[in-house]
Parts: C-alpha cells; sequence; structure tokens
DNA sequence: CTAAATTATGAGTCATCACTCATCTTGTCA
DNA sequence: TGACAAGATGAGTGATGACTCATAATTTAG
C-alpha cells in the first residue's frame, strides 16, 4: 500500500518545489505560471509535473500544509485551556491570512480557504466548547457561525486597501458580535 | 465634451452585450471567455470589443452598473431616516451578493469589490449617522469598519458552503458586533 | 564498481484567449 | 431614395501556459 521511499534527489527537489510554489503564488497568485515555480525552485519544469502532475495538485499540496500548521495551532491554543483562546485563535488566523496573502488568497479562490477553513471545524468546535465553559463566548453562538466569520475575515484581510489598523478594529468589532 | 449619440443598433447591441456578460460572468466567472459573451449576447466577437475595448473595459462597466444601483439604495434608506437602515442595507447587499455569486466574486478578485464597496463608503457614513443618532449602534464604531465587515461578509456569502440558514446567522452576529 | 531503475531535463505540442482588421451591412439624414 | 458614415462581422494573429516525452543524468542495490 505504501510507495517505495522516493530518491534523496527527489526529496529534495519535492520540497524546493514546494518552497518556491509557496512564494511565488503569494507573491503573484495561483494564475503565476508553473514555469515561474519551477525556475525559482532552480528545477526544469518536467520535475514540476513529475511531482505534481497538475497544477492543482501542487495547490493542493500546499493547502494541506497550511491546514495542518494551523490545525496544530489550534490543538495547542486549546491545550492551555484558556477561555480566549478562541479569541486568540480567530485573530492570529487572519493576521497569517494578511500576511500570506496570496497563497490563501488563491486557495480560497480556486480550492476554497473555506473548504480548508471548515476543515478546522473540529479545532474551532474544542476552542469553542471551552470559551462556553469559561462564559466568555454569548450563549447560542455555533462553531459553523465562527467558522464562517473566520473565513469572512480571512477573505477581507487579503483584500486590497485593508490596513493593519483597520483589520485589527474589523476584526475586534467581529468578536464583540461573539461575547456575552 | 460629449460623444455624437449611438446608432439605434449600437446602443441595443451594447445593452444586450452588458446582460449577457452578467449572466456569463455570474455562471461561469470572469474567467468566462469574451467569445462566450459574444454568443450569449448574439453579437460576433468584434462588436463586443467594438464597444469595450478591452475584457477589463467590461468588467469596469458592470461593476459601475451595480454600484449605482447599491448607491441608489443606500440613498432611498437613508431617506427614510430610520435608525435601523444601516442594518437593513448591510443584510440587503450581502443578499444580494450571494445570489449575484460570479459578478461579486470577480469583481472582487480582479477589479476590487472592495473599491466598489468603498466607493459606498459616502453611503454607509450617512446611514452610520443616522444609526447613531437613534443610538441603535455602539459608540465609536468608524464607517471605514461597517465598510470592510460589509466586504469581508459579502466574500463569504459567495463562498461555497455558505448556506443562506448560516449567511443569515453569520450576518447577524456580525451585526450583533456593532449594536450597543 | 556496474547495471538497472528512478529521476531530471527542456524543447515541443496543443489548446485557449484577448484582441485586430479588411470587408460587408445597416442606420441616418438630406 | 441614395450615399456616406457608423457599426457589425469573424477568420486570423500572437502570446501564454499547462502538460508531454525522448533523452540524459543520478541514485542505489548487489
Amino acid at each position: 500500500m505504501s510507495d517505495p521511499p522516493l530518491r534523496a534527489d527527489a526529496r529534495r527537489n519535492r520540497a524546493r518545489i514546494l518552497a518556491a510554489a509557496a512564494e511565488v503564488f503569494d507573491a503573484h497568485g495561483t494564475s503565476a505560471s508553473t514555469e515561474e515555480v519551477a525556475r525559482t525552485a532552480g528545477v526544469a519544469i518536467g520535475t514540476v509535473f513529475r511531482h505534481f502532475p497538475t497544477k492543482a495538485d501542487l495547490l493542493t499540496a500546499l493547502m494541506k500544509d497550511l491546514q495542518e500548521r494551523l490545525a496544530g495551532r489550534a490543538a495547542a491554543l486549546a491545550e492551555e485551556g484558556d477561555g480566549t483562546a478562541l479569541f486568540t485563535f480567530f485573530a492570529e488566523v487572519v493576521e497569517y491570512a494578511a500576511g500570506a496573502r496570496t497563497v490563501v488568497h488563491l486557495l480560497a479562490v480556486d480550492v476554497g480557504v473555506d473548504r480548508q477553513v471548515a476543515a478546522l471545524g473540529a479545532a474551532v468546535e474544542v476552542l469553542l466548547a471551552r470559551a462556553g465553559e469559561a462564559g466568555t463566548v454569548r450563549a447560542g453562538v455555533r462553531a459553523d457561525e465562527v467558522t464562517a466569520l473566520l473565513a469572512a475575515a480571512c477573505h477581507g484581510a487579503l483584500a486590497a486597501g485593508w490596513t493593519p489598523d483597520l483589520r485589527h478594529r474589523a476584526v475586534a468589532r467581529l468578536l464583540d458580535g461573539l461575547r456575552p
């Protein structure tokens, strides 16, 4: 069921390609060419297609990376058990989205940050439960609402014209709607 | 300063093209080809380019239409002077965005719903002022925050996976953050 | 160290578009 | 109605970009 291990150079190139893809898509959007990714990775175009038969596969791999990192962070925050962990997580994700602009943006448009963020649903539920116990969240707030607002805020954060200040104020207002 | 009036057939075709563009871009996104728009309009490709020298020009024209309609609606609501006009407007715009999915979506990505929505800034300020007088809005809320949240909600509304029910609840939470 | 298998290379293919232009059609106005 | 200008037509152009494949270079097992 498991494929034979990759050759050393193949493993190295795969990592380089992923790093290059993150950089290129972040800078020029998902419409950037696969060739540009290959150039940035210092690899031939054919190599990129050997590892990721389709451009979508490349995007998907990037997305998986992102999700794992975010889910990990959510778990770590939940661990601490603080009633404000949900709010912290929310703000952090939005900040991340604002920084990694294009990656998140394009994932949103082309593959679905939404599906992405939705995959974090379980993590959000845990955080919401913690907040509920601590009484830091308004009664009746459901996890899917929180997830939806998070997705919307990420979309907004990577929109042109959102200064850091505006972003912080907007997120604050948004979180106000969740507080008792 | 004003161009000579268009010939009758030219006026008719222009209107047909705009209608077709709205329909096609709504169904297949802005990446739909200009040829598809021409076909839907029942017109040759050259005719589209005569009226809109660039695909971006076509998108812009569509956007201008949209903005005028929204600004008009905002003015009408402000006229009524009710303290809840801001909230009504907010919810209506999000509902519209959810329906006209791709048009708004693509405008957002390619030309900027954000710039678009920002152009409604003046309208929002008036509505916010009304709400302030009526005491229906939390003290310290600024117009740019409202506009930002509106843009975010529109982005969210056209995301996959937002059912009407979820959309309504999310918007309600969002507006809760603006209330006293 | 050598052979076989895996991987890398990059010029080339094919499809898709935005956009052009020489030619034909139609509206307008005297 | 006739003639001229404005507009319509659609095959063609050039650019771009995803993806292929025959060949060359590496890695690794024995």
